[in-house]
DNA sequence: CTGACTGCAAATTATTTGCATGTCT
DNA sequence: AGACATGCAAATAATTTGCAGTCAG
């Protein structure tokens, strides 16, 4: 994933520095999604001197390239994890956070039907789910 | 819709009062999501001393009573607007920004595809849909 | 070398809180 | 009357910008 992150942002233009490879590196060893401070707290770990208005510019290059999902919360619209490419959508356990992907191809089925209904062309959709994962079912969610 | 909400509100114990109305009737005009900022100035028209903090403490009492939905847009989930009980989802003109609910009880169609294959039991979901509603189509959307 | 990148401090914006006063019921 | 609600000002939190020094290519 890194390597590909990485081959992606120089096709763009971009360099390789210690603090984005800090950022990607927090980015990619997180399974569930993280707030803009935590995502710094942890990329100090492999950057130090890391400055957190750096990783505000980080995201929002990797946002541009649809490298990194920003993920709706209750209240907030503020966290972030790694996309896989493609069109997809993502499930998140309500217990630990941890983010699953999964495919979004038969939204159409539904869409569908709602440009039927509402008379407006449909452009595109965000959709997200809740639930528990697999490991917090087994533990008895 | 207006008569609903002071209805509820005054079930769970609030006061009516002309900030809140004034609040309350600027959302009820809107066809489109407002900023915390908008709705401020909007509602100011029907009650100048409208402060902005009484604004921020309505919607928070109106999005716990769900009488008001939270519209995640590009970068933010800061928009609001009047939402009809039930469980609906509301799709977003991306000229005008008009907003429409619609049913969303077919989501299920998705999810029980979706619980199979990740092994996550859902238990909620969060949709909303952008694209061109009828009006701008017909204006050459 | 050179332009892109960084981190700091400061500026801006968004949101929350404390409190004295006003006003629904 | 009494509790809840309001608006102001001030406190916090979140995000952006300006800039001089640094580093990747």
């Amino acid at each position: 994933m890194r390597m590909r992150w990485e081959r992606e942002l120089r096709a763009e233009g971009y360099r390789m520095t210690a603090a984005r490879r800090s950022v990607l590196r927090a980015l990619a060893e997180s399974s569930r999604p993280l707030s803009v401070g935590e995502l710094h707290e942890l990329a100090r770990g492999h950057h130090p001197g890391l400055g957190l208005v750096t990783v505000y510019r980080t995201l929002e290059v990797l946002e541009q390239l649809g490298l990194v999902r920003r993920i709706h919360g209750d209240g907030s619209c503020h966290s972030f994890i790694a996309a896989s490419p493609g069109h997809r959508h993502v499930i998140t356990c309500q217990h630990c956070a941890r983010t699953t992907e999964f495919d979004g191809d038969d939204v159409c089925l539904l869409t569908d039907g709602v440009e039927k209904r509402t008379g407006y062309r449909i452009r595109g959709h965000w959709l997200q789910l809740t639930g528990i994962c697999p490991a917090c079912r087994a533990a008895g969610g």
